[in-house]
DNA sequence: TATTGTTATACTCTATAACTATA
DNA sequence: TATAGTTATAGAGTATAACAATA
């Protein structure tokens, strides 16, 4: 569990009755998150190998930097995530004869079916999380939900990651001593 | 960023358009996340923080391990949590006279305090999340998630977190070796 | 001097195992 | 022997800094 906030006294605000619509969709989406990385795992790929493969295959040729701003990825992770591609020949670093610091990436035929495979799973991941609703209301969540995006300024099709989640309490004095491995008494 | 899926090729799936409900559910459930944390952290607390005060207020005098049970917390985590809370004074460890090896989790009037300062957090967020719907339209989303969340088995106001997200590609070979810092030539 | 790709490092969260006290 | 709480430790993900090659 990480969240779990609902209307605390007996007055009447959004999140009333059982739970807020913004508290649902972080629930049903770290879920649905879940469950994608489950299926893509199966491919041997994780969230972060998919969302590179696809935002490659719509701009070839790129560099990694300008794939990390795309993308929120750090140049540090990016690295290792484009290594686990490329030793899997699913994308290639071909030299920019223009400028020899930077590679331009592309996606080679193998990553091309990888991606294939990954709209595949995608396309049966949406049908199992949206099994409750008919393909009306599936439509109309996906509207609203999209309207939420537009208006906070999410980028389509990128996932924001799970950046500042943690932490807002470092631990403060010495943690006073206790004995180890038991109740202090 | 770290998913980024929409279909393939030119055939009608789901996920056509712009981006699918999946997909859709997963980013907006991300930001909702985010947002909340750092609006979380001004009171200096964190989602999980928030979580367990609600859980305890609602089951008082429960025991750490049936607590962590509850919300889905590895016991190791949920020591170093309740700790956070027990030196913010938020919440108590009483002893239990029947059981000396458990404790009793009972909220403190200040955590009650902090819970309530929690409430209004979480419904301005929900109406900063929300700022593109109708009061109605918001109802209508909180409906349709609300029926995924059930169908999905998911426990009504317990967010899952994110243990199953990362890796599904461990590093295979000795990685060749890279001349350090350096594109390879 | 600035930038690209890379490595090193620290911090957090997740997960497992081991340990103490108690049952 | 089993269980509750605790600690230690390892593994990922995030983030920052530093580095070599190139601009």
């Amino acid at each position: 569990m990480i969240f779990g906030v609902k209307s605390s006294g007996p007055s009447a605000g959004p999140p009333r009755g059982g739970s807020g619509a913004a508290f649902l969709v972080a629930q049903v989406g770290a879920h649905a998150a879940s469950m994608f990385a489950e299926r893509l795992a199966a491919l041997g790929l994780s969230p972060p190998h998919a969302g590179i493969l696809r935002a490659l295959s719509g701009a070839p040729g790129i560099s990694q930097r300008a794939l990390g701003t795309m993308l929120g990825i750090l140049p540090s992770r990016l690295v290792i995530l484009l290594d686990e591609l490329d030793e899997r020949g699913l994308l290639e670093r071909r030299d920019d004869p223009d400028d020899r610091r930077t590679y331009r990436l592309f996606v080679t035929d193998k990553g091309q079916e990888s991606l294939e495979a990954i709209g595949r799973v995608a396309r049966a991941h949406q049908v199992a999380l949206c099994a409750a609703l008919s393909d009306d209301e599936r439509r109309t969540l996906a509207d609203l939900l999209s309207r939420i995006a537009d208006e906070q300024g999410l980028t389509p099709g990128v996932h924001p990651g799970f950046r500042k989640m943690g932490s807002a309490a470092p631990r403060t004095g010495p943690k006073g001593p206790r004995p180890r491995g038991a109740p202090r008494r």
